[in-house]
DNA sequence: TTCAAAAATTAACCCAGGTCATTGTCCCGG
DNA sequence: CCGGGACAATGACCTGGGTTAATTTTTGAA
């Protein structure tokens, strides 16, 4: 699991590819020059943490490429994956930094990544300098508070097999390639496990369900691959519960 | 249901009791002579709503006085209640308002309630003006997704006895008060179908968990009032799932 | 290349809680 | 004073998905 981690890659924030598709975008130059001197970059390997739950927070930390899951625990070891995984461009821990809490939930690298960490007094330093940046994170905090209410709808109302074709879709979105045929081919970003996790199941009911997608021709699975015969079908599933 | 409703009551910004415990507790004085001055304040009757979902959000709403929950329906009437309750102080619609999004979830007063309107663009006029007010947003919305996320871990990982429990100690915190017995005694702010929608399940559901919590002899209900002979026995219940 | 640990699949069992139906009470409006 | 509609309690029934356990496959470290 260690290769050659700790190693602080050339990063540099004036030209990371997605700083204007996240919060940062709003920064002057100046400003700019500020974050990149007071950024700190490592890579992570594949199943350490960036953060823990409990820890304090310390300041936010910046993907700039890789997959991390946010992931929260209970007392008996169950675990549920939170929200959307984040990709390049995603900023983690920004929650517990705005609200002036610990952290209530881990930061899971499920990708190699290579990850910016900006301290807690930075991070106020930029947002008392330029108010916009305050509002970039506002409008981040609360299209997240959205989504969580959404899916606790979706816990309470959605049978399982419901839920998992919306993640499915979601990460078509995101990885999905349409072939020659029409067909659409997917490679998983996660484990079975952690699909059941953030589902709210256990990888058993995801593997039955699995099973039963297979015999109704709606998606074939073999690892990581996924190939989706006709997406339509897919989608009329969320709908009406799939039955009509 | 229509008594005198819509009538103005007298509400002033100045002397609203629970102005220190809110967002606003940062105005300055011009600030809030003008937030006053742009406030529109009016009674609301039991089962009215403040806002539905899917509407577009014209701004935020300031509880004065009463009762409001939020509510978020699915096409077959399911219907959740998010989060805590809005009481005094409280201020609603800001995630929409924030996220610059329409309203996700309906307001519905559950007792008769003053609420106050602050229209939009009023709202980002101070937030501009006193980027103070900006922070306390950050803090309560990254405070209420916290919550969301601790619920969906909840929902995902409790029995429903659980989370029952859990909501009964948070209206103890609120509306509890001591008996000479020792015992505490409990109104209820909800019906057993709001009750049942703010622990996602059906108000069956809930009646039976509520008769077998009066066998075991930890509560007794009867109608809106509850007795809790020792409260300790229910704290107890929140640890290990009430075996061992 | 080898071995141990993690991931995956499948089957059998079972129970928490959803669904449906019945009955009774309370409250409000006419 | 009556009648209709929300609220409440309870029982019978049934199923989605958790639990346990056994087996196989994949993975990655040495």
């Amino acid at each position: 699991m260690v290769k050659e981690k700790n190693t602080e890659p050339r990063v540099s924030c004036f030209t990371c590819q997605m700083r204007n598709h996240s919060e940062w975008s709003v920064l002057t130059l100046r400003e700019l020059e500020f974050l990149d001197s007071k950024k700190v970059c490592r890579q992570y390997a594949r199943g350490e943490f960036v953060f823990h739950e409990g820890d304090p927070c310390r300041g936010i930390y910046c993907v700039e490429r890789g997959l991390v899951g946010i992931r929260k625990a209970d007392a008996e070891g169950n675990s549920v994956l939170l929200g959307q995984l984040a990709e390049s461009g995603s900023t983690l821990g920004y929650r517990p930094l705005l609200a002036g809490e610990n952290h209530r939930a881990g930061a899971e690298v499920l990708k190699e990544s290579t990850i910016c960490f900006i301290d807690k007094s930075s991070v106020w330093e930029l947002i008392g300098h330029n108010p916009n940046l305050g509002v970039q994170f506002l409008r981040v905090a609360s299209k997240a508070l959205g989504e969580a209410e959404e899916e606790i709808l979706k816990l309470i109302t959605l049978d399982l097999r419901t839920r998992l074709v919306h993640l499915l879709l979601i990460f078509i979105k995101h990885y999905g390639t349409i072939l020659e045929s029409g067909a659409v081919m997917l490679e998983l970003p996660l484990s079975r496990p952690d699909m059941a996790a953030m589902v709210g199941a256990r990888p058993e009911s995801v593997s039955r369900i699995i099973r039963k997608m297979e015999n109704d021709g709606v998606a074939v699975f073999s690892g990581r691959m996924v190939n989706i015969p006709e997406i339509e079908r897919l989608r009329r599933e969320i709908w009406r519960d799939h039955h009509i």
